[in-house]
DNA sequence: CTTGGAAAGTCAACAAGGCTGACATAAACC
DNA sequence: GGTTTATGTCAGCCTTGTTGACTTTCCAAG
């Protein structure tokens, strides 16, 4: 509310935060979220898995070795939640759970060979679209897409999403 | 799309393609998604609604007298799904549902005052956030944001996106 | 050594919100 | 009149989230 000038002209403009430009960018976030989810999706649909699935095996791919505590922060769920998609995972031989060396309450989570497969199919599937986006749109563009999301994450997620970041290479 | 160079300096860099630099494209889709529909989730629950009957009462605002089967095909779920949530916002005097005038078969959707006052207190929420991370990250991010959302939309859906975009104001 | 508490697992019950299939009705169209 | 279209509805199923209660394991402090 209260937006201030409006008028354009203004040294720099703040035409990019009317409501109307807002709506645009809400708008897109949900169109666009449903088609980045959607080559997953439909990698696993007829197997027995869904995107909590997915969700699971993405981050033990990049965190290999993590601790269900540290993924049940990541991912935001319940551990009751997170525990019926990971047992399913590991009774289907995708996970494998390791009993902790120093703390043995611990279970250190790693994707099998066959886990790391399926973990290619889809990340495979979601960086081509991913890939596709960034070409069409350019450098410069992607800079400012991952500004804005930064921007949206509360200070938390901000903070998750950094530390991964920083993790990678 | 002449993949040319690769190499660095050469021109105009595609480091931005690397795996590495999508795979944080594709996590911070994961966290900003988050929380971009947090706050509307936290204003309804303890309401008897969910993220589906926003989605009913921002599109509805959106087009208002629109019809059923329109919806439908913005929101891309089956009748049933839409129905259960429609038919809670119609009982609870959220939602109106006219019969059409020239083809009575059609009903067409109109938020009521009780309806608007919702989905104004929801968008308010949601702007706000957006408006945050836009005012954050400034002008030139959010017009690469919005390009990249739009890329990564399939043909379908993005035709539905710009119908809307330019049905706004 | 005992005990408190953290980490993990499990069971039961429930809710939201997707889905399919089948069927009913009314209106429009041919 | 017969077919198609738009809508609504019933029943049942699945995934994925939730809470609450309880157990086991095991580190660590007293």
């Amino acid at each position: 509310m209260a937006e201030g000038t409006g008028a354009p002209g203004g040294g720099e403009s703040l035409l990019f935060l009317t409501d109307e430009q807002l709506r645009k960018g809400i708008e897109a976030m949900f169109f666009a979220y449903r088609a980045f989810t959607a080559d997953p999706d439909r990698i696993l649909e007829g197997m027995d898995y869904g995107r909590a699935h997915h969700r699971a095996i993405h981050f033990i791919h990049r965190c290999p070795g993590t601790t269900v505590n540290n993924l049940l922060s990541i991912l935001g769920v319940t551990k009751q939640s997170l525990n019926r998609v990971l047992r399913t995972l590991i009774e289907d031989g995708l996970v494998e759970s390791r009993v902790g060396r120093q703390d043995k309450r611990e279970r250190h989570l790693v994707l099998t060979e066959k886990g790391a497969a399926l973990e290619r199919e889809l990340s495979d599937a979601q960086r081509a679209r991913m890939r596709a986006a960034y070409r069409a749109a350019g450098p410069a563009a992607v800079q400012g897409f991952r500004q804005v999301l930064e921007a949206m994450m509360d200070p938390q997620l901000r903070r998750q999403y950094q530390t991964l970041k920083e993790a990678g290479s």
